[in-house]
DNA sequence: GTTGATTGGGCTAGTCTCAGACCATTGATC
DNA sequence: GATCAATGGTCTGAGACTAGCCCAATCAAC
């Protein structure tokens, strides 16, 4: 009966603040870029200025946009997550709730690879492969601050690349329903260096065409980051 | 910028038509089967009587309903799948475009065999496997007519029994995107005993905590009734 | 046949959301 | 310093949506 679910998950306040949020999280937009002005985003997110403008105002107030008025003004984005802190992670996962948690866990390990499959098992353009590398290779000369928007970056770069446009915006969901703790989780140089290993492995056989290590080493890849989780939790 | 998507589908009336209609084509209600009682179900969804309302009486004057007042009434799906026609579907394909279709056709594929990656590699209780099981035979089990209902529940019930709503949800809205033209292949004796034999084969991989069988075996299925899908459309 | 519980049918007042128009500010360009 | 294009800021009237209430029909139980 999951199907008779609600329609609507708020009302479009507060949809267009978790939209708006989504992008500012994911670094879709990144510190210091600006919105889109609030006629074509509005416009774009099938809402009114009105309501877009309210949304704004919240997320200004609470810090995350700068708004300037004028030409050559708009919406800026000032968001820069916080210092990694296991004591915010405890407080994030008891903000969600451990059911909550795991399945957008399990959700995220399905989709990512799926997707990692489905691009594995496609026959890809030299174009789209030099795309995978290019974000491979932003990825591993990036610095601690642009980490994880880049680490965001190329994980979406591969459901992006299979075409399929539900499966990009259903894998950005998955992504930003666990940003927050992935954020919280300390960088260690260990971990990074074995999460570029997995990167690799995962860019490896996708371009050699293979679904079954495409899928196996997103798979290890995401348990790993799981795994880290539950660790700072305990 | 796949982010900055609209924000919502459509009105409140039409995402709650589209809603019931998914409830209707999956078969959640069989037919001969009634929805809950209004209230509840407005609930349920999250909207007013009043959209509700004028949702069922769309349906119902398009034919899936036939609604009843007093006691005992309620509204009763009358809705049941045309025969299969190739006309429909290229009808259907053309009216979706080639460019959705193939989106949706990925999407699924994406979805399903992560699902089935993701349950094969966890532990199962005794439950489980039986719930797998009998979804499996009830399938095998049964006649032309409810052939396409049992398949539609044998698939999402590999997806619900992970635990994870969100992929069961998804599941349900990647297979409803593609329902009507799955509705439209005719059903024949060859296809039907393949399909027979890559539904056990997927069963067998998920009980067997194999998950790289798992996604191969869906991946065959699912690649298989694309094949078919497209042979009907040239 | 009367009763009573359950269910659809309909109304109203209030809130949310929208489209569109107009105002105010900014800063590059001349 | 004046101009002007781009952008945020504000207002209004109309339509969509909601919550809550009461009415009408049906039918099993008595």
């Amino acid at each position: 009966m999951t199907v008779l679910r609600p329609v609507r998950a708020g009302n479009a306040f507060e949809e267009t603040v978790e939209r708006l949020l989504q992008a500012i999280k994911l670094g879709v937009v990144a510190k210091g870029g600006k919105l889109p002005p609030e006629r074509e985003l509005a416009a774009r997110l099938g809402i009114s200025r009105v309501t877009l403008r309210e949304a704004i105002r919240a997320l200004s107030e609470a810090g995350y946009l700068d708004v300037r008025r004028g030409r050559y003004g708009g919406a800026f984005v000032t968001y820069e997550p916080a210092e990694p802190d296991p004591g915010d992670l405890r407080q994030a996962v008891t903000e969600m709730g451990m059911a909550e948690l795991s399945d957008a866990l399990t959700f995220r390990l399905a989709v990512e690879s799926g997707a990692a499959q489905v691009l594995a098992a496609a026959e890809l353009t030299g174009e789209q492969r030099a795309v995978l590398l290019r974000r491979l290779a932003d990825l591993n000369g990036a610095g601690l601050e642009d980490y994880r928007r880049l680490d965001t970056a190329f994980h979406l770069s591969i459901a992006e690349l299979t075409g399929s446009t539900l499966l990009a915006t259903t894998c950005a969901d998955a992504r930003s329903r666990v940003s927050d703790l992935l954020n919280a989780i300390p960088m260690l140089h260990v971990n990074l260096e074995h999460s570029a290993l997995q990167h690799r492995a995962i860019a490896e056989a996708i371009l050699a065409g293979d679904p079954d290590a495409a899928r196996r080493a997103v798979a290890e890849h995401l348990e790993g980051t799981a795994a880290l989780l539950r660790a700072f939790l305990t």
